[in-house]
DNA sequence: AATGAATGAGAGTTCATTCAT
DNA sequence: GATGAATGAACTCTCATTCAT
């Protein structure tokens, strides 16, 4: 799913290019400068429109950020039910999961990096609407995880803690690679498959390592 | 070690009183109200000295921001060895920081909540700054998973992923629970200890969960 | 004569309705919350139509009010014209004429404070229209005043004078009930009678009070 | 008493020169453009300082009219209090204060301008700012006019009232005056006393006239 | 006749920083 | 060392008006 499709157009074509191309710039302009490192203007004179079509569109700069953030957080998600969707067992639609999460960061770092990083320690409402999306999140994996449990893959536990703590990893990790840049995220992928199925006592942890 | 030893005061005491006030008050200020939303008049006005004086001490907000986090992280780090110390086996340290880092946490909520939530995604020079931090803390958690492998505790495995996981994992939880504030973190240490003995491959990791 | 007969309609019906539907909701709008306090915007969105059909109909938001100002002193005008004809003195055509615009007071609250307040300390366009209002208004007072010192009926004085201190009177007094609010202005009549037919040197001030 | 003596400086010298160089600036300029007129921008160009000063001695924009309002009202007070202190008589006090009023109007266009005409229908705050200025005078007036009525000089009567239309008078004809421009209003004086005083019914209007 | 997307100048306000005292 | 008055660039947001459809 693109984030285009992420929004739902009520208006005329012609608006709606206008607005996309407003949403689309402030995207990049808050991926590379921050949400306090954005100004209107910025993101005004990047889309060749005009504040006022900016204001036409969106009530506020906080507005496009938490527009944004929502329609950021659609995106990994839907590409996360989209592969989990075929996989057979709760513990290889959680793995499936990981490496969609990866994916998505390796090929949408702009978008990513809004999520992880941009949008920490803003204002109070925006700092909800992140944790918002965290507990969503921490929730899908936690849905998971216990299913693996009553599938008898893991042993019974706190999955909650599971679940943020697979969240924090993965936040971790990409955000090293966000900011050092070196290589790529996916190639983590195998070592940290071990290393969060082991966390959760996953039995096979290390013999799938090698597929 | 405390806060206020962690600045080494060069100059006469009256000087370093004031210098202390603006210091320690803008730690509170800038817990409460995060980055942007603190101004220096902020700060001047709630310790009872003057711009100029704020000024006469540090050179910019982000100065002050930057020696702050310093002074923060050192807190942290300092309890953490300090616990280390009189353990016997490195999987024995890396678990008493455990506890640690987790007893900081509890006790110094403001501060912890400089270091995780305040601190993201500011300007460039602050953002490498916490991320020195996080490299900091995470190699001294791989030098002690290091020698974990070298006394045969763990199997040989990415300590510096694992370092960045743990990190990460307690990132997260502690920043759900700062800002949910429900109970108190550190009664997440048992299952946490756990969770992250398992995901290094700690043999243990069940046993000592009873003691 | 009502506030839509007081504009004359040259076009068709359906558009002579959506001008109307402008007219009385700016109306209402400008009353309520003043000049400088309301937007084309809110006129349009009151009103069900839209800014293209504002700005078809009247030239500009300050074209509207110009307007808007003609219409209420016309219909005050009107009035107390249809309340005057009967009277046989000019004496009692100027109490007949108070005793009007007392009424239309309490009746259109809200027409009345557009050209008391709201009119008041605009652009100097706008702060002219009001002006020759009041001068229209002193001179019909004046004329009346007038007349009665031809009929006998006041001694010989500075007409002009009278009449500009009886529309103050009015506009003090007015204005005072229209934003406190307390009891009825047509309460006032007795009182404002006495006191206006003594400054002019009524002799029978006293004597009609009764009446 | 001047509008510099109406208020109290607390800070240093200079502090107070930078302010009264705004105070005084805004002043004019506000007299002349009006309250949305003007812009702070106009006010600190004018004064040769900076926005930033502004902004340090005045919270907003509305704080600075508001102080206005007050100081010529003040002034305004003043010079009425002083005027009629050494009359023998209540009548005598308000014929005094009358012409003090029409001299000060004379003396200080750009003062009394902004409390009869800019002052108008702005926000409600400012606009109840207004109104309580309006009930200061006319209670002064009344309260002459009720000591007028225990002296014997008047007949008993709805002093509130007459205040209301004293004040009503002296706004219209001082309006007229500041905005057609035409003569001196204290040519008015004359006319305008014995028009008051027969207005409350006092037996000498037409005596004194002559004096 | 009617729509509403688009414009953009300009408004009030904030705030890190400087500097004369 | 300490004060706080002064600076001014920058910011978010408003709104009367235009114009293609």
């Amino acid at each position: 799913m693109s984030i285009r499709e992420a929004q739902r157009p009520r208006r005329s074509a012609a608006a709606t290019a206008t607005r996309d191309r407003l949403f689309h710039v402030a995207m990049e302009v808050f991926a590379e400068r921050g949400y306090h490192g954005t100004t209107v203007d910025d993101i005004v004179a990047a889309s060749a429109t005009s504040k006022g079509a900016f204001y036409h569109y969106f009530s506020s700069k906080q507005d496009v950020f938490l527009t944004l953030m929502d329609a950021v957080a659609g995106v990994v998600e839907a590409g996360a039910e989209a592969a989990i969707a075929d996989e057979p067992t709760a513990l290889r639609k959680v793995e499936s999961a990981l490496r969609v999460v990866l994916e998505t960061a390796e090929a949408r770092r702009d978008l990513v990096k809004i999520l992880l990083v941009e949008a920490v320690g803003l204002s109070p409402a925006l700092e909800q609407k992140r944790l918002d999306i965290h507990r969503r999140f921490a929730q899908v994996i936690q849905r998971h995880l216990d299913r693996a449990v009553v599938e008898g893959a893991i042993p019974s536990q706190n999955t909650a803690l599971a679940a943020q703590a697979w969240l924090g990893t993965l936040n971790e990790v990409i955000t090293q690679w966000l900011v050092t840049g070196e290589g790529r995220v996916t190639d983590r992928l195998p070592d940290l498959r071990v290393l969060l199925l082991r966390s959760i006592g996953a039995a096979d942890a290390r013999k799938e390592n090698g597929s």
